[in-house]
Formats: C-alpha cells, structure tokens, sequence
RNA sequence: GUGGGUGUAGCUCAACUGGUUAGAGCAUCAGGUUGUGGACCUGAGGGUCGAGGGUUCAAGUCCCUUCACUCACCCCA
C-alpha cells in the first residue's frame, strides 16, 4: 500500500519551493526596513490560548482546529493563526516592559481542519506581523502601505485592498443593535445560516454569499455612521495617509473578519483570480486582545498573508523567479580519473564556483546533453588526456568555444563569465 | 459536514454503441556519432485502466460499494 500525503497537506517540491524562497527573501528585507524582527513561536500551544484569543463563537475554534490530548491529557491544538502564539510569546517574556513598541513578524505553517479547496489547504504558511503598542492611525495605514510594498517588489499587479472599520467596545454594540433592528424586519427571508447570526453575530450576514441576503443587506446601515467620535477620528486618519500617498483603497462596509478580536481598522487584499478564496493578505487592529489575554491594556494591529495563494497569483501573472544556475558541469571519462575529477570539482567549489557532476560512467554524449539540460555554462572534461598533460579542457556551452588551459585560467574564465562571481 | 466533477504510463491525454495483445505526445534510456550538448532519425523500457465486488461468452467502457483528487458551499491566508 502506497502511503501518500494526508488530505489538505502537500509537498512543496524543489522546482516550486525555489519560489517559496524568492518570496521570503524579499518579505525579510522589507520587514527589516520597517524595523519588524523575526519570532518563532511554537506550532501547537494550549488549545485555551486560541479559545480566548480568536473567540468562541468563531468557526475557527467551533470546527476547524486541530486539537489533541498529550499524554498527560492535556488538551493542544495546532495553532490555526500566529498573532495568539505571537502574543503570548509577547506577554511571557515581557517584552512589552523594555521597549514602548515592538514589531514582530513571522513565517510558518498553519492548521485548520477545513475541506480543501483552491487555495486552501489544511496546512497552509503564512507571513504575518504585529505592531504591539502603537494606537496611533499611522501604523494601520503603515502597515497597509508595507503590503503594498511588498507586492510591489514581486512584481504583483491587480490586486484589490479593502478597507473597513468594525468600531470599539463603545460603538461596536451601538452599531450592532441598529443593524439587528433594522434586519429582524426582513428575517423571514434572510437564509438559515444568517437567521442563526441575527441573534448571536448580526455584523456576519454583511458578507454573507447568499444573493437573497445580500440583496438584504444591501441597505443596510452604514457602520460608518454609528461610530464613536474616537473610531471616527481614526478611521478619517487612516484613510487620509492612504490618500496621502496614493494607495487605492476600497470602503467596503460589508467588510467583517471572522476573528471576533478586530476592533476599528480592518482590511483585505485580494486577487481576482485566485477562485473562490481570493484572499492574499488580511489584517486588521485588535486593541483589547493584549488585555483579554492577561497582559497590560494594550493596543495592536497585525496582518497575514498566505504564501501558498501568494504563489498562485504569481503564476497567473506568469512572474519568473531567479534560479540557482550552474556555472560549470565536469564531465567525467573512464573511472581511472575518479581521483583527479574528485579533487578538480573541491577545488572548483572552493572557489565558489557551482559545479555538478553525474557519478556514473555514462558517455560523454551523454554527460553533454545533461550539462545542456541543466543549463550549465561550462563543461571542463576530465578525462585520461587531460590528465597526462595536465591540463584543463574547458569548453563554453553558448560560444561553443573550447581550450586547453591550466587550473587558474579556468577559473578566471568561468569567474569573468558568471555575474555572481565577479566583484 | 453538504453538493458537483474527475480517476488509464513519470507528466498531459486518446480508446466509436462493451469485442483480440490498452495507444499517442512529452520525458527517460540506447543507437545513428567507440572524447563533445540542444535539432533530426531509429529503437527500447515503462500500465494490477484508483481499489473491491457484480452483470456478461467478453468490462478501461455498464451497475453497486469504497477510496483519492478536484471545484464549490460554510468559513478563511
């Protein structure tokens, strides 16, 4: 019986994780010009950390975590989001006693116990960030503006930010009690699922995809007009930085997250053509989550984004990625010349120089269509002649150009033509 | 958890209303060129037709069950 990988998991293989890696390499720059450093939290904690952080009543925590009992019966979960990890590493190690802000960020793998779909998996990575201490506006819009950025160094094209807010402890149940009014008019007709929300989460029938709820929800009050003077003030601001450097942004007041931590700013970033979950990035301020989960009042915000659908959009827009390229392959002829081929190709790595070889004596017909293959830009042939004169054939796969030169000459040719190698 | 679609070679796909030994392209390997790549030519290897059961003289094809993948719903990166 063949054993494969389980449902919603996949393997990222050499060819597809070259991209991974471009992907991090410049998130990690970016993140680093903004001043986020780099945690690693574990991938599974105390199932209550997720319970209190995410909230009870999300999907999330009903159905789609991942939770398990040790063998000491205590009950884990692998983790199904990184900002409760990242918080509670946050709070254990005091870091907010040292510093009046941190920026945090991190790369790792998710879990949720859903059906698999396009873009969704049940292990999916994900890049995230949390600005811990900060209320002021500039931040939200900052750290919209550091997405931007970020995709613009990929090369991404076309995507879409929506922009919300979800108001505070103050104007939130003001809000939420002027929209269960005005919905309970029409609740006959709202589906089942959204009969349910009326009582217990009414902001959720907003974005809600059943085209009779949404033609509800159509007229619905706007957030927007129940807020409390201070989410008024912030939501303007962060608008404003948007506009001052001229991100495009859409209000959507339809926008609510699943996370029942979000208060005032919320956002999404989104590719059309991703299929149904188009989501790439997604964040939004969560200012009493510190506090829900036993650390001082503070403030936060944060983000993710989903380095799997990140991946999908990039080869939609057909982006290329930079490979690792070969410099030099060492065709080897009859195994007498294993020994003087083994030292050549250290010597040659030693000069960082990548250089490959096939260990079995194949033909040299062979060997020069696999150095083709593998795009190689030289090929040095070791070979009995070479040996007894001592010196290096060296041949370049583009000009077709072939000589007999000594160890130095050889690499200061293969140096002069490679652009990694020349300083 | 619910609904639709699809499972044939490493990959992409054929096989008419059931009918002999299941084919092709790409890839791999060998030869044409015994020390020289991409093109071309010739040839070779590679399949328990997802699995199990049933109908039939006969099943890749029809029926049932099951598994997997996939898309969508709920929800989300």
């Amino acid at each position: 019986m063949e054993i494969n990988a389980v449902r919603g998991t996949r393997d990222i293989l050499p060819d597809e994780n070259i991209k991974w890696q471009y992907i991090e390499h410049i998130v990690r720059n970016i993140f680093a010009r903004y001043g986020y450093t780099e945690i690693k939290t574990p991938i599974f904690e105390r199932t209550e950390l997720f319970i209190r952080g995410i909230g009870e009543t999300t999907d999330i925590v009903e159905k789609e975590m991942y939770t398990f009992l040790d063998r000491k019966g205590r009950s884990l979960t692998l983790r199904p989001e990184g900002t409760a990890g990242a918080i509670r590493a946050f709070l254990e190690h005091k870091m907010f006693a040292s510093s009046p802000l941190t920026k945090l960020f991190y790369i790792g793998p998710m879990f949720r116990y859903e059906r698999p779909q396009a873009g969704r998996y049940r292990q999916h990575t994900q890049i995230g960030a949390e600005a811990l201490g900060s209320i002021n506006p500039f931040v939200d819009a900052e750290i919209i503006t550091m997405l931007i950025n970020i995709f613009e160094h990929l090369g991404l094209k076309n995507l879409s930010v929506e922009l919300n807010t979800v108001g505070c402890k103050e104007c939130r149940p003001v809000y939420r009690d002027k929209l269960q009014e005005y919905l309970a008019a029409s609740e006959n007709e709202l589906c089942e699922d959204c009969k349910n929300r009326l009582t217990r989460n009414p902001l959720r029938i907003l974005d809600c995809k059943v085209s009779s709820c949404k033609e509800i929800v159509k007229n619905v009050p706007d957030i927007a007009d129940s807020l409390c003077s201070d989410c008024q003030k912030h939501f303007d601001s962060v608008k404003k930085y948007l506009d001052l450097v001229e991100i495009k942004y859409i209000r959507n007041k339809f926008l609510v997250r699943g996370l029942d931590y979000y208060t005032k700013t919320v956002f999404e970033i989104s590719y059309e053509n991703l299929g149904a979950q188009n989501a790439v990035a997604a964040g939004g301020r969560y200012d009493n989550l510190i506090e829900e989960l036993g650390g001082p009042s503070m403030p936060g915000i944060g983000f993710a984004m989903g380095i799997d659908r990140l991946v999908i959009a990039m080869d939609d827009q057909k982006i290329s990625f930079p490979k690792e390229e070969v410099d030099v392959f060492l065709a080897i002829m009859g195994e007498e010349v294993a020994k003087y081929a083994f030292n050549l190709i250290h010597i040659l790595r030693k000069n960082d120089i990548h250089a490959e070889v096939l260990y079995e004596n194949k033909s040299l017909k062979n060997q020069f269509s696999y150095a083709g293959k593998i795009g190689s830009k030289f090929v040095i042939i070791a070979g009995e002649n070479e040996v007894l004169k001592n010196i290096i054939t060296i041949k370049n796969m583009e000009t077709k150009q072939q000589s007999e030169v000594n160890l130095e000459e050889a690499i200061a040719i293969i140096k002069a033509q490679v652009d990694r190698l020349k300083v």
